[in-house]
DNA sequence: TTAATATATGAACAACAATTCATATGTTCA
DNA sequence: TGAACATATGAATTGTTGTTCATATATTAA
């Protein structure tokens, strides 16, 4: 049986934020995932939530491309491909092989395309 | 065969981008998904790059709450998570059913938890 | 109707992130 | 060695976004 508004709002342990179902919110709180991997999965969702970073992951997805290209497949600065792909490389979602003075970028991880393909399904729904 | 560095930059028509594999460049463009697709893409992992609606879904994966019970369980306040719901809900990621005062939230998709996992796998690989 | 309460929302603020610009690094080739 | 070039990077700038604060809306109960 749940409680009446009253009781809850006298048994409340927060300051200010009143809370109707006190069962859910500790039976919910007893599963969720630690905060440090919710933390993380937003992170690399966030590295997903920028469209040129995504424009260049499925680049790489067709072919392993060396910086200009992309640039130029993009149509921005060599600058700033260098930038995002270093925060894809930060997020181990690309890797890099040197030859001579040219960089070549690939994917890092097969969990990429499906991520990928699971947006793309919701949004084309 | 590819052409040298000198006779591409001697054809390049990008004003300050060199492109060194022209014939890559233009293979992958064509393939791409069109500009709309992947911005659109981009915006719905954006949406799932807060970690504070990562906590939401997560929680919403649980069991339906209401506003003031998903405050209390990220101890925020009902205002963060009311603006946070509003961007959930633009995006079609939750939906909601109102009983008198309270308002409960639910996923409005399927997909989500598949587009969640898939992250999961990757980080805890 | 009035008080209490659950939620929504606009504006302001602060933190963050993407691009640009200038320049550094490292490699090749003459 | 020096010039050309592909890439990387730090700083500055600009645009975006999450939270807070104050307040509005809507519903219930007295």
């Amino acid at each position: 049986m749940l409680k009446s508004h009253e009781e809850l709002a006298a048994t409340n342990e927060c300051c200010e934020i009143t809370c109707i179902h006190q069962n859910i919110v500790e039976e919910v709180r007893e599963k969720l995932p630690d905060e440090e991997t919710l933390y993380d999965l937003a992170e690399l969702f966030k590295v997903f939530g920028d469209s040129t970073r995504i424009k260049i992951l499925c680049a790489l997805f067709e072919s392993e491309m060396c910086v200009c290209d992309i640039a130029t497949l993009l149509n921005m600065t060599q600058s700033a491909i260098s930038h995002q792909l270093r925060v894809l490389k930060t997020n181990k979602l690309v890797k890099n092989r040197k030859v001579g003075k040219v960089v070549y970028y690939s994917l890092d991880d097969a969990h990429i395309k499906h991520i990928f393909d699971q947006g793309l399904a919701h949004i084309t729904e």
